[in-house]
DNA sequence: CCCTAATACGTGTCTATACATTTAATATCA
DNA sequence: TGATATTAAATGTATAGACACGTATTAGGG
């Protein structure tokens, strides 16, 4: 299980290269399907927990669309409609924005703030339970990660 | 556009174990958005290149839809549905297998091998142009990874 | 002030992920 | 053999990612 060419019974890479790119895909894969696993009994995917926390960290103070889509993980994703699905849920709210009609200010309920509260004990442990690096490696990495984006 | 902190406007992680893991979220879609640049222009999704490569190392022996499963990087995605679109693009084939009607075995067609070999020069230097790392530091990477999942 | 550009957000479409269910074929074993 | 379980693949449905496009509103320059 612990080797990469194990886990998609490959043999070799061409070069360290060609395997570290295989290996943060897969390594990300494996990541996710972790985080799903706490996630789904809260009935919430990851990037919607993402928002969720952009929305916390904001203290109350209303955020808009764009700000969200600039916060996430993925640039790509569609902020709107991401919104659109944690309302449907209650957990936040939007309000027209009245010094620009072209905006729309988002904060986080009452209600939302409660489930982050009960996810946040799992979500520790998960950290814990999921990356077998010893803190020294943890900060190797981020710095490495830091640095491959350039 | 350095650091993490920046890129996602966050002033600072509970801890490293919580940084690593949004870390290798957001440095996931920085990859992945780079890999579609080179790859739009073949008509290929990143899922559909890694299951012709995976054809590709069997050296015209066939494979079954459940053994090309088990090889790709997300465990959960739908060989079975990536299969079917390779086929509509004439890049693979099905046959049916005589031992056992259950299974459909799939091979790369000329085609397909054409279109791995034109993609193989833009995805060396796409990966040298990506990784800001020099060959210490991917090695380095490597274990780190194969480590953090045990 | 008007025309044009830029901005904020929403929508549409295709592909992929996540996961449950279905169908057909084979294996197992009383 | 015949009932049951297991396996291989396909299908159904919801969410999300990628990207083009549309619409309303504001900004800026003549």
């Amino acid at each position: 299980m612990g080797s990469l060419e194990e886990a998609i019974k490959q043999k070799e890479f061409k070069d360290p290269y060609n395997k570290l790119v295989v290996n943060l895909l897969y390594t990300h894969s494996y990541l996710v399907s972790a985080q799903n696993g706490v996630l789904k009994p809260f009935d919430l995917s990851p990037e919607q927990y993402n928002v969720l926390r952009i929305l916390r960290g904001q203290n109350g103070v209303p955020t808009t669309v764009s700000s969200i889509q600039d916060r996430m993980l993925n640039k790509m994703s569609n902020a709107s409609r991401l919104v659109d699905k944690l309302k449907a849920k209650l957990l936040i709210e939007r309000r027209e924005c009245p010094s620009d009609r072209r905006q729309v200010d988002i904060v986080i309920t009452d209600k939302g703030l409660q489930v982050l509260n009960e996810l946040q004990a799992y979500m520790e442990g998960f950290n814990n339970e999921v990356i077998n690096l010893n803190e020294e490696e943890v900060v190797m990495m981020n710095t490495l990660l830091d640095k491959l984006r350039g």
